[in-house]
DNA sequence: TGTGAAAACCTCGTAGT
DNA sequence: ACTACGAGGTTTTCACA
C-alpha cells in the first residue's frame, strides 16, 4: 500500500511532469527536500518508469488507428521470437498483446491512412505466417490516457 | 513535412523528456538557443502535447490488462454521451475507441486481477445498456509505447 | 525532516553571420 | 533562421544540522 502523499505525487506527475518540486511539495504538504526525496525514491523503485513527451497523433500525421487481431497455427518459441522482433521493429505498431481466447494477438497500429496501413500489413505478412488477420478501424478515440489508476498501489 | 532536426528532437523527447536542452542541441547540431526555440515552437504548435511521468503498471498493482469489445443497439447521441461520461469517470479504462465493423467499441482496462475487473464490468453494465460484451484477457504485453512514428510528420 | 546554499538548467535578450 | 554569449531567474540537488 502506497503512502497517500506518494500517490498524490504520482497522480500529479502522471498528468504533468513539468510541475516543479516546490509546487508538488505545497500540494502534498511537505518540505521541498522531503518531497524531492520521495520522488527520487519512486524513481529508484521503478514506480516512475520514465518521463516522456507525448506527441499529438494527428499533428504528427498518424491520425488513423487500426486494431489488428491476429491468429497463427505456428505455436513455437521461434515463431514468438520472430513475432516479437517484428513488433519491435515496426514503429507504427504501438501496442501488442498476446491474448486468451480465439484471437491470439491484438495490435494497435497508428498510420496516416489506409495506404500506409496496407504497407504495414504487407510487411507483417511477408515476415510472419498468420492463419488469420482481422482489422478494425477506429472511427473515434473516446479515451486515451497514460495515467493508470493508483488506488491499488 | 517536419524538419529533420525537429524530428530528432521529438524522437529524443518521446523516449526521455528529461534530457537537457544543451544535450539535445549537441545531438542535433544546433546551438542551445536555436534548439530551445524549436522546442518552444513545437510546444506552441501542440505537437508536443504534454510531458508526463509514466508509472510502471505492475509496480502500481494493475498488472492485468483486459480488452473489452462492446456492442449496443442504442445508437443515439444521448447514449454516446452517457458512454463517453462513463469512460471518463472510470480510471481503470485507459483507452476507448469506436470501431467499424461488428464490434462497436473497444476498451482497454487495467486492473489488479479478475475480481476488480468484475467490479468494473458491473459498474459499466449498471450505467449503460449493452447488447453484447466480450472480454479478452491479455497474457503478455509484447509492446507498449507512447512513442509514435514521426516519419509522416 | 527541514534549512540553506551551490550547481545545473531554463529562458530569453542582444549582437553578429 | 542560425550562432554565440551571457545575464537573471528558477529549479534541482544534496550536505549538514
Amino acid at each position: 500500500m502506497l503512502d497517500i502523499r506518494d500517490r498524490r505525487i504520482l497522480e500529479t506527475l502522471q498528468a504533468d511532469a513539468t510541475v516543479p518540486v516546490a509546487d508538488l511539495a505545497d500540494m502534498v504538504g511537505l518540505s521541498v527536500s522531503a518531497c524531492w526525496r520521495r520522488i527520487k525514491a519512486l524513481e529508484e523503485a521503478g514506480l516512475i518508469a520514465a518521463r516522456v513527451a507525448l506527441v499529438d497523433r494527428r499533428k504528427a500525421n498518424v491520425g488513423m488507428t487500426v486494431f489488428v487481431g491476429v491468429r497463427t497455427s505456428r505455436h513455437s518459441i521461434e515463431w514468438l521470437e520472430a513475432f516479437r522482433k517484428v513488433m519491435a521493429e515496426i514503429p507504427e505498431i504501438v501496442e501488442a498483446y498476446r491474448l486468451t481466447g480465439d484471437m491470439d494477438y491484438l495490435l494497435r497500429i497508428v498510420v496516416p491512412g489506409v495506404e500506409v496501413y496496407d504497407a504495414v500489413y504487407k510487411q507483417m505478412i511477408s515476415r510472419l505466417d498468420f492463419t488469420d488477420v482481422t482489422s478494425f478501424i477506429s472511427m473515434e478515440e473516446l479515451k486515451y490516457t497514460t495515467a493508470i489508476p493508483l488506488r491499488y498501489a
